[in-house]
DNA sequence: ATGCTTAGTGTTACAAATACACTTTATATT
DNA sequence: AATATAAAGTGTATTTGTAACACTAAGCAT
């Protein structure tokens, strides 16, 4: 029998980061801790950690979102791995960064169940505070790619409530984008997807006219996003 | 002075694959090595080592390229990080996949700088070998990503040599998105770009009626993207 | 009853995408 | 020289999507 040569044994050491949107109170928000260990004790960072030796980036991300914040079951995609030599300061350790974009339905606590973070917070991307490492490039990466996603999926619903109002929906558009759209043409597009469910039910306590809810019909928007796009033939 | 608790320091493994498209003979194809080392010594495998201590994620793809493949200067760019747990069999070896589309001048010679590689060659994509490792995943979506690209970027002309005619380059669209395009609407629409230049020249060496040269213009095609898409009011 | 605030609505113009078939031209063959 | 061949090259009508644009309707507060 030959005998193989023996090949070192790796055993490396790379992080998680996930900028997770949510939309409240009319603001666009991400989710940050503040860090309650070395390095970057007492800043505001992603929620991030360390992949364990034996689980896969996806599960990495999701066990790591929910002990640093308590949130579960929330379907993240990766978007981008960043591994600047200088990124951590004990060592080399590249990180990949998820994104995902929630409900947020008020209700929801933030609890994060390890020590490792002192607090979970939604804060508004308009007015982020000084991030640890560089989670500042990251967020920044993670927020071109939701602007670019939505220009070419309506996927903004994930971020809405059950029930919204089309006026709600365009404003979160708006944010996005960050730019103003003509009511009446978002609303026919919006409309002409058909994937949404106009309900018989008005919004309350309103001191105005109240508008109309719908819902989203998932089940439409999946079909939806079977066919392909341009150059069909 | 406070002193500050001592920090574990990471040293970690991880490693670069590319994937590089070109194109020849009306062939889509992809770059492979046949692997001098352990572990899947002898197989094909991506173009694809370890990065060292002191480089970025984006230096060490150029030179893990270059020295497999003899291959410099070529632009490319990350699309996905695979991180599965048993990818390696030498341990937790996260990997960070590159794509690139390049035109392939028939006169590029590919020389393996380093004995790692024992050969690069170019491969059709239609027949891929069984690759080493999860290669084969990674080629998957490297495909995926481009086609996905490449339906809403004129970006094929990275793949085509100087000088080509309309039919080569629809012929080109047609391979990577798998479909048949109408002729006259192709033209209209590539024309449309703005992004060809017509050339006072023909191809030669055919049996029938020769076609026109292009080239595209570069500086057109940079200015083309500046603008951007869906929703702009 | 009036005022305020947002909801809700339609048309026209323009641009882009699609469907579709015949003529022209360079070469090769006889 | 005549003919065959093979791909190049070209235009129009239809449909679809995008863009610009302003007033009326409804509900609540006073």
């Amino acid at each position: 029998m030959i005998l193989e040569p023996l090949l070192p044994k790796f055993d490396s050491v790379f992080s998680i980061d996930c900028v997770i949107f949510g939309f409240d109170e009319g603001e666009l928000k991400i989710l940050l801790i503040e860090r309650n260990i070395q390095p970057f004790k007492d800043w505001w960072a992603l929620p991030g950690y360390l992949v364990e030796e034996n689980e896969s980036l996806d599960v990495a991300a999701e066990r790591i979102l929910y002990e640093l914040t308590g949130l579960r079951d929330i379907f993240m995609e990766q978007f981008y791995t960043f591994g600047d030599v200088d990124r951590h300061p004990q060592g080399r350790v590249v990180t990949v960064a998820y994104y995902a974009m929630i409900r947020l339905n008020g209700t929801k606590e933030l609890k994060p169940v390890t020590s490792i973070a002192r607090k979970a917070v939604w804060y508004p991307v308009k007015d982020l505070p000084k991030l640890a490492f560089d989670h500042s490039k990251i967020f920044a990466k993670g927020f071109i790619k939701i602007r670019n996603k939505i220009s070419y999926q309506p996927i903004a619903f994930e971020l809405l409530p059950e029930k919204f109002t089309l006026t709600q929906l365009q404003h979160l558009y708006e944010i996005i984008l960050n730019a103003t759209l003509d009511k009446r043409n978002f609303r026919k597009k919006m409309l002409n997807y058909g994937i949404l469910k106009e309900l018989d039910e008005k919004q309350k306590g309103v001191s105005y006219r109240a508008a109309k809810l719908y819902k989203f019909d998932r089940r439409k928007y999946a079909r939806l996003f079977q066919k392909e796009l341009s150059f069909n033939k």
